[in-house]
DNA sequence: GCCATGTGATTGAATGACCAATCAAGTTTG
DNA sequence: CAAACTTGATTGGTCATTCAATCACATGGC
């Protein structure tokens, strides 16, 4: 329920873009979804790409982050399963945007500061667990470059195979950083 | 260095998505890499759909599947820093077809399938090393899905933040696969 | 209360470029 | 010669972008 016209145009762009891909959305089509005239989707943004760019934007707002502390990073793992449950639709415009960002230096710049603020989410919680258990936290990087990047491999798989389980995958990467970050053996 | 005409427009439509993505790619452009006429494109594959559903297949038999046995596990690992390495093109390719195949379904299916070939291995390889430690063999699908998303994930990474640093988070991952199959404590 | 006047919002048609696909005509090859 | 191959111009359509015109509405003079 957008206030003003121009979010009401933003709000039907991120649908159209993900539900159809960018190559297959025109301008014309997101006008109608926003139930406006073409001309006014320039009225608000001076060009497709700004557009798109806007819509890189807005899905990163949409993709909040809660900053858990402790091993509440388990609890961390459970938001993530809703979030591939829930949020198939952002998730979708997300691998378009990444893929776009490869050949296009503007978009690529946002998803470039999507990524590495995700990832430094995931080494801020690292970093917690490692202090509370008195631990050197230099190994905090390397986990965050391979949890993140597992949460998007796995965000992928499921995006395209409907009969993967991606809450298995969450969970066993769960237990893969725990027993990572506590040596000790486990049940 | 391709025998016939086909195989040459085959690697010229490859060279020319890999480098200017889906959306602009055109098949004039994709000719003219090759070094033929437009018609000729048209000649060999009936559309543009179908040139890039073979171009799919090419991506994938160029990602070999070398199966390692045993916890040559560790081997398969340094293999894959190689491949984020110097399959760049290959890498950035992939992550288009991604995206093309979340909305059109013959590339959809094609991509489902080379995922599941893919984690398949991954799996095929815990397997044995569980196989070795006369382990229950249960989570290997779980760590499946985990490390090649990782894989995956970590690829993106790689291809969109040149400061990234993809050895260390491959690193990471395998010690923290080893550590989930081997419970026992390590240094 | 009422007509100017100005401003931003909105419309839809026009423009120019580009693209995938087709095709008729030419060339090579066996 | 015939079949496979190759060419480049053509076609029909779509796209992003521009633009002149209209609309809603506020402000202010009278």
């Amino acid at each position: 329920m957008p206030t003003d016209t121009r979010e009401k145009i933003l709000q039907a762009a991120f649908t159209v873009l993900g539900r159809q891909g960018y190559e297959n959305s025109s301008i014309k089509e997101i006008a109608e979804e926003a139930g406006v005239a073409q001309g006014l989707v320039h009225y608000y943004f001076k060009s497709k790409q700004l557009l798109v760019l806007e819509v890189l934007a807005f899905v990163c707002s949409k993709v909040e982050l809660g900053v858990e502390g402790e091993a509440g990073a388990l609890w961390a793992f459970e938001e993530t399963k809703e979030m591939l449950r829930d949020s198939g639709d952002t998730n979708a415009l997300l691998v378009q945007l990444i893929a776009i960002g490869l050949h296009d230096d503007q978009i690529g710049a946002g998803i470039r500061d999507f990524i590495r603020a995700r990832r430094t989410h995931v080494e801020d919680i690292a970093r917690q667990v490692f202090a509370e258990r008195e631990m050197d936290p230099a190994p905090a990087r390397g986990i965050a470059g391979a949890v993140w990047g597992a949460i998007v491999g796995i965000m992928v798989q499921r995006l395209i195979d409907p009969e993967f389980n991606a809450d298995e995958a969450i969970d066993t990467l769960a237990a893969m950083s725990l027993s990572a970050v506590y040596p000790q053996s486990r049940a």
